[in-house]
RNA sequence: CGGGGCGUAGCGUAGUGGCUAGCGCGCCUGCUUUGGGAGCAGGAGAUCGGGAGUUCGAAUCUCCCCGCCCCGACCA
C-alpha cells in the first residue's frame, strides 16, 4: 500500500520550465521522474512502480509467447562490434569508454552482436532452432538531440529480442509470432496504435513493420489508407502511377523564360505565354546531389520538395547525400542553376534517378539548360531516360493509397516498437552458423524486435491526459485506487485504513491519502494530477454512510454504502480501460 | 552540427550599472481552518550557471567556458 504521508513525492504546482510535451511536464509535475541531464532522467517511487508494470506487461507477452529472458550487461567490450563494423558505422551516437588498462568498451546501444554470440556459444545443431531470446535491459545513445522527456533519451529502456531460424520460411514464421505477442502487449497496454510498413534502414535485412502511437507530439511521420487500413512510414509509402501514352505529344519546344528561377515564376510565365492551364504539378523539378560525393539528379514534379530522408532511405547502397553547393555547380559548367533540365543528364555524366510519378511517357516542362530558356512536351522515354526511379518526392495528404487509390491521411506518432527481419547480416560476420540434416553447416537467419519499454511510459501518458493531469489505464497505473480522506474526524481516517486494508486483502493495490491536516482540495488535485484510475473519497458522506467513487478518465461519480464499497469498486475496475 | 530562446532558493519568477536581490508556491513553528491547490503571524532557505575582465560599484556591461529547452539536420 502506498501512503501518501510517507511516500517520497512532492508534487509541483507549476510546470516545470523546461517540459513542453505533456508527457514530460505531467511526469514531472506528478513527481514520477526528474531531469538529471539532456535525455537522462531518474524515476521516482511512482514512476518506478508504473515503470515496472510495463515491463512486467511485456514480459508476461514474451514469455507467453514461448520468448526465453536473458540478461546482457550494458558495458561491453568492443571485440564483437568491432568484427560487425558497428563500431566505427555508428558513429558518434555510440557511448563509447576505456577501462584502466586502455581497452576500448561501449555502452551498449542494441545488443545484436552479443546475443548473436550467445546462441553461437551454447547452439550448433539444426535441432536445437528456431529460438527467440529476450532482454528488458538499460540502452545507451548519445542522441545528436534528446527530446520530449522520456520519449527520446539517451539511456532508456528497451525490450529486445532476436530470432534465429535456419530457413527463411522460419525467419517468417517467428517474425510473425512477435508480431502477434506484441499485439497482445500493446492491446494490454491500452495504446492506441497502427502497424505500419516501414524501411529496415540501416540495419539491413528484408521486412519491417514499426508500432506507431499516434499523437500530436509525435517525431515520426506516416501514412494511413482509412478506407483499406493501408498505413506506412513515410519512408516506405509507396507510389504507383501508370504510365502515359505520348505519341501523341508534340515535339519537344525550347522558350524563352527570362527571370524564372523558381517554379512558382515559371508556372506564371508558361500561363501567360501558352494561354494557361499549367501549374506546379506540370513542371519537372530537376534536384542536384551528391550521393558520396557522385552528381545525380533526382526528379520530381515542380509541386513537391525531394524528400531527402525518403530518398535516402530508398536508395541502396548510398551512404551520405548532401545538396549541391556552389563549388559543385562550378564543376559542371552543363548545368545552369534554375534551367537544368534531364535532357543532357548523359553528355554531363549525372546519374539520374526518378520518382515514380515521372513515369515512362509523361510529358513536362522543365529547364532547356541554358540561360533563361526552359523546354515543354519534354517526355520521359523520348526526351530524357531516367537511369533508375526511386521513391525521392515528398508526400502530401491525399496522396493515393497504393493499395486501393483512396487519398490518404498523414499523421504523427511515438514508435513504441520495431520488428523486422534481420536476415544473415549479424549470423555472417560473427560466424553463427549449425550444422542442417545432411551435417552441412548453414548460416543462422535472424530476426530483431524492439519495445521502448521507458518510451511507452511517455506515450501512455501522451494518450492519456488531459487538464487535471494524468489518467493511466488499470493495469499500467501505479496502484490501481486511490482513497482520498478528508476531514479531521478520526472516523474517516479509520475507515479509509479498513476500506483500504480490504482492497489491499482482495489483491487490489492502494495508494491512501492519510495525510493529516490537508486541505481537500490538495488532496483532490494531488489525486486527479497523479492519474490512478478509481478514486474513492472518504469525507462528507460518511455521514450517510457512504463514500464517493469517482472514475479517474470520466469524471462519473457515484456514492455508495462503505460496506458495499469493496464489491463497488472489484467490479468497476474490470470494466476500465 | 545550423537557427532561436534561456540559466536568479526545491519549483515558478521579478529585477538593463547604485541601499541588505524582490515576489508566489513549497518547507519549518504557532494559532485558526477542513469538499476543490485555506487564513493570520513568525521563520529557514540564493557563492544570481562557472571563470576572467571593465568599473568607485556588476545578477545587470565585455570575453571565454559550461549547461538546459525548442525548430531543423541526425536517429537500430
Amino acid at each position: 500500500m502506498l501512503r501518501m504521508s510517507t511516500l517520497f513525492l512532492r508534487t509541483l504546482r507549476d510546470d516545470p520550465a523546461d517540459a513542453e510535451v505533456p508527457s514530460h511536464r505531467l511526469l514531472v509535475r506528478a513527481g514520477y521522474i526528474r531531469r538529471i541531464a539532456a535525455g537522462i532522467y531518474s524515476w521516482l517511487p511512482l514512476g518506478v512502480i508504473t515503470l515496472r508494470n510495463i515491463e512486467n506487461i511485456v514480459r508476461q507477452e514474451m514469455d507467453r509467447a514461448g520468448f526465453q529472458e536473458v540478461h546482457f550487461p550494458a558495458l561491453l567490450p568492443k571485440d564483437a562490434y568491432e568484427e560487425t563494423g558497428r563500431w566505427n558505422d555508428y558513429g558518434p551516437d555510440l557511448f563509447r569508454l576505456q577501462d584502466r588498462k586502455g581497452s576500448d568498451y561501449l555502452l551498449g546501444p542494441t545488443h545484436e552482436e552479443m546475443f548473436t554470440l550467445m546462441v553461437k556459444g551454447e547452439y550448433s545443431s539444426y535441432k536445437d532452432l528456431p529460438l527467440a531470446l529476450y532482454q528488458i535491459q538499460t540502452k545507451y545513445r548519445d542522441e545528436a538531440r534528446p527530446r520530449s522527456g522520456i520519449i527520446r533519451g539517451r539511456e532508456f529502456v528497451m525490450k529486445d529480442s532476436y530470432s534465429f531460424d535456419l530457413t527463411d520460411e522460419g525467419l517468417v514464421e517467428s517474425y510473425q509470432r512477435h508480431r502477434e505477442a506484441y499485439i497482445k502487449t500493446f492491446d494490454r497496454l491500452r495504446m492506441k496504435y497502427n502497424i505500419v510498413s516501414a524501411m529496415s534502414g540501416a540495419m539491413g535485412g528484408s521486412a519491417s513493420e514499426e508500432f506507431l502511437a499516434p499523437c500530436e507530439t509525435g517525431e515520426d511521420t506516416y501514412v494511413l489508407c482509412e478506407k483499406c487500413g493501408y498505413a506506412a512510414n513515410v519512408e516506405a509509402m509507396t507510389t504507383v502511377v501508370a504510365p502515359a501514352d505520348a505519341s501523341k505529344v508534340a515535339p519537344l519546344e525550347v522558350f524563352d523564360s527570362p527571370n524564372t528561377p523558381t517554379i512558382d515564376t515559371l508556372v506564371e510565365l508558361i500561363n501567360a505565354k501558352f494561354g494557361g492551364g499549367y501549374d506546379g504539378s506540370m513542371t519537372l523539378k530537376n534536384v542536384m546531389l551528391m550521393a558520396d560525393e557522385k552528381p545525380i539528379s533526382v526528379l520530381v514534379p515542380g509541386d513537391r520538395e525531394v524528400d531527402l530522408k525518403r530518398l535516402e532511405a530508398n536508395l541502396a547502397g548510398v551512404n551520405d547525400i548532401r545538396v549541391f553547393e556552389d563549388a559543385d555547380f562550378a564543376k559542371f559548367p552543363g548545368l545552369v542553376k534554375g534551367y537544368i533540365g534531364p535532357q543532357d543528364a548523359k553528355k554531363n555524366g549525372i546519374t539520374v534517378y526518378a520518382d515514380p510519378r515521372i513515369a515512362r511517357g509523361t510529358s513536362w516542362v522543365t529547364g532547356a539548360n541554358a540561360k533563361d530558356k526552359h523546354a515543354r512536351n519534354v517526355v520521359n522515354g523520348r526526351d530524357f531516360t531516367v537511369d533508375s526511379y526511386v521513391e525521392s518526392a515528398q508526400i502530401k495528404k491525399g496522396d493515393a493509397c497504393p493499395k486501393c487509390a483512396t487519398p490518404v491521411i498523414i499523421d504523427r506518432a511515438i514508435e513504441i516498437g520495431h520488428i523486422f527481419q534481420l536476415g544473415r547480416k549479424y549470423a555472417d560476420s560473427l560466424g553463427l552458423t549449425v550444422l542442417d540434416q545432411n551435417g552441412k553447416s548453414q548460416v543462422v537467419t535472424m530476426g530483431s524486435y524492439g519495445i521502448g519499454v521507458s518510451r511507452a511510459v511517455a506515450a501512455i501518458a501522451e494518450q492519456s491526459n488531459d487538464e487535471l493531469g494524468l489518467s493511466w489505464p488499470v493495469e499500467v497505473a501505479p496502484a490501481k485506487v486511490h482513497i482520498v480522506a478528508t476531514g479531521k474526524e478520526d472516523a474517516v481516517f479509520e475507515t479509509a485504513e479498513k476500506l483500504a486494508a480490504d482492497l489491499e486483502g482482495a489483491g487490489v493495490s492502494v495508494m491512501l491519502d492519510d495525510r493529516r491536516g490537508t486541505s481537500p482540495g490538495v488532496k483532490f488535485k494531488d489525486a486527479e494530477l497523479i492519474g490512478i484510475p478509481v478514486i474513492v473519497v472518504v469525507g462528507k458522506a460518511l455521514e450517510q454512510g457512504n463514500v464517493e467513487v469517482r472514475v479517474r478518465r470520466t469524471g462519473e461519480k457515484s456514492e455508495v454504502a462503505v460496506g458495499q464499497a469493496l464489491k463497488a469498486v472489484t467490479e468497476l475496475l474490470p470494466t476500465l480501460p
